[in-house]
DNA sequence: TTGTAAGCGTTATCAT
DNA sequence: ATGATAACGCTTACAA
């Protein structure tokens, strides 16, 4: 005993001159009586012993691993980092545990993911991101998810996904409805927008906002630019804008990051905005309030706060869609001309 | 059988009408020899099974987890999702998990996530963030990192701590020097200093370095103001300084978000940066990049990397210290008066 | 090549 | 109030 690794509850209990069933009533918070002397002499055995209890076994008994995991696209993506925030702050409370899982938007990865969590018996497994349009290896992971379903692990996606479980989610085509029919209603009437990654389902809802609310006000669509959610490709389709004059009146992004990358290739080639060209994402994330994006807020900490609320079994039946909403800043402003 | 709850070993040994010995041995990567008939049958009777590992299970008797465990300030913060995600990859990759812990800088929060991840036999534990300067705290968890480091528990430092295992930093001293002194050599003399949350010891650095080139410099130090490394804190200061005229040459954050909102705040009063004012920051996170924010590179993901490559034992001696470089980008320039 | 059996550290049931 | 003891699902000598 006492010399390096922690003790057992067998250490204790041949310490304290008791069974290891009376060490373990002690040591946890169990309903069952022990008499006060015989708890002293435990607690002193358990310091001396550096006892510390073994989650492991724990969880193989009990059948209850207090993991949750959490699979996202990349936690360095502000979108991302907020929903494991939410999720890990319940989590958290309740000391359970977080597993973050990168996996980068690709399938095969995704699903392996899934297997090692489920390997591990995780208590519940969050979708942060979205499934692709069309993709061959959904019905394996399908067929995976339903049988981890069956056998008790609650299943949450926060975005479209083919398979069972809970979904909390926004509406991402009310979202971008909301934000092009925003955007006309300023007056702006050529407006260009950069897209999200084709066949990740979450962009394709985006753009079908955008475009029925062109066509339900009556307004020609305006570009349409590739884009993959990243800074780097909205500063590049600004460059392709900017290159084919005249610029349109407006510019939405597929996401905060997109437009933030619009805004600064804009402006760093002497563009006014929103003087001259307003700009606008989907998000509201960190980055977006430094610089005063207009943009569409999806509540990602409550997302995956409420995900954890529902695999700690807090609320019964958490809301199918959480709300979204238009917040107006200053690179969107009337149009002018 | 087959009726939703996972198969395991003793399943598909009854399946197959083997051992559960030889189950294990051809289900796991065993050099142990099994008959191809044997195997085969094996095979099939998991598949009929369903049969997942139980990664529980197997941790216990081998005593290997394959969990690292990294304690972040907050992952929404891009300096720590960064990190995190360094961590991930490489853990990632050799099918190790992460788990995620916020202690939002709270010392006892900090102890408490150390020690669930102790109770899950976590293979190693990251400490992300910088401890506090004066921390009554400290003592105690210095006592329990140290037992588990007895007991075998890798434990990596990415910032200033008090005990024991192994760091891998960045010489905040340093970086925040170099800055400094950069801004003195573009002819600024008046330079405000918009601090970290004092305390905390990497904050303490960064300001002592600040404060060292401009002594070596012979730079009178410039106005000094508190700050929590967050956007606001940034904002707020700018404020503070636009009221008490003249402004100074410049002002260096403690690090990016608070130099970020320095920026916009000087920028939404009209000031031009860097015309009139040059800003600069630390850190080289992924917003500063949209801004253009002149700052100090610290390698965060190359801190993760290294660290769960150290813990995986991929590396024996990791690098005490990973290099700094500033990077000029478009918020400062030559003192034009 | 296959099987037996002793743990790993808990919890929980049933006696005492 | 306390103690045996059987799981939990797996790995791993040691036997056969």
């Amino acid at each position: 005993v006492e010399e390096g690794a922690r003790g057992s509850l067998a250490d204790v209990g041949r310490l304290a001159g008791v069974s290891i069933a009376t060490a373990s009533r002690v040591l946890n918070g169990s309903s069952h009586p022990v008499a006060a002397s015989t708890r002293a002499r435990v607690l002193a055995a358990a310091a001396e012993a550096g006892y510390a209890p073994s989650a492991l076994a724990r969880a193989l008994v009990t059948r209850r691993t207090r993991i949750i995991g959490v699979i996202v696209g990349d936690v360095v993506d502000p979108y991302f980092a907020e929903i494991t925030r939410g999720v890990e702050d319940v989590a958290g409370r309740a000391s359970y545990l977080t597993i973050v899982c990168n996996a980068d938007r690709r399938p095969a990865v995704e699903h392996e993911y899934f297997n090692v969590l489920r390997d591990y018996n995780a208590e519940g497994i969050v979708f942060a991101g979205s499934g692709l349009e069309a993709d061959e290896d959904a019905d394996e992971l399908t067929t995976s998810v339903e049988r981890a379903r069956a056998g008790g692990t609650h299943i949450v996606s926060l975005a479209p996904r083919p398979f069972g479980g809970t979904s909390v989610t926004v509406d991402n085509e009310a979202a971008a409805y909301d934000l092009a029919d925003y955007l006309i209603s300023l007056g702006h009437r050529r407006i260009a927008i950069v897209a999200g990654p084709t066949k990740l389902i979450a962009a394709e809802r985006r753009l079908e906002g955008f475009l029925r609310a062109f066509s339900d006000r009556g307004v020609a669509p305006g570009p349409l630019l590739d884009g993959d959610f990243t800074y780097a490709s909205g500063h590049a389709a600004a460059l392709r804008l900017l290159a084919d004059q005249p610029l349109p009146d407006a510019i939405v992004g597929a996401n905060d990051e997109t437009a933030i990358g619009v805004v600064m290739a804009l402006r760093s080639a002497g563009v006014d905005v929103p003087g001259t060209v307003s700009v606008a994402g989907i998000g509201d994330t960190r980055p977006s309030r430094f610089i005063e994006l207009t943009t569409v807020s999806i509540p990602t900490y409550e997302l995956g706060a409420i995900a954890a609320r529902h695999i700690l079994g807090q609320i019964a039946e958490p809301p199918i869609t959480v709300l979204h909403r238009l917040v107006p800043r200053a690179t969107t402003s009337r149009r002018s001309t």
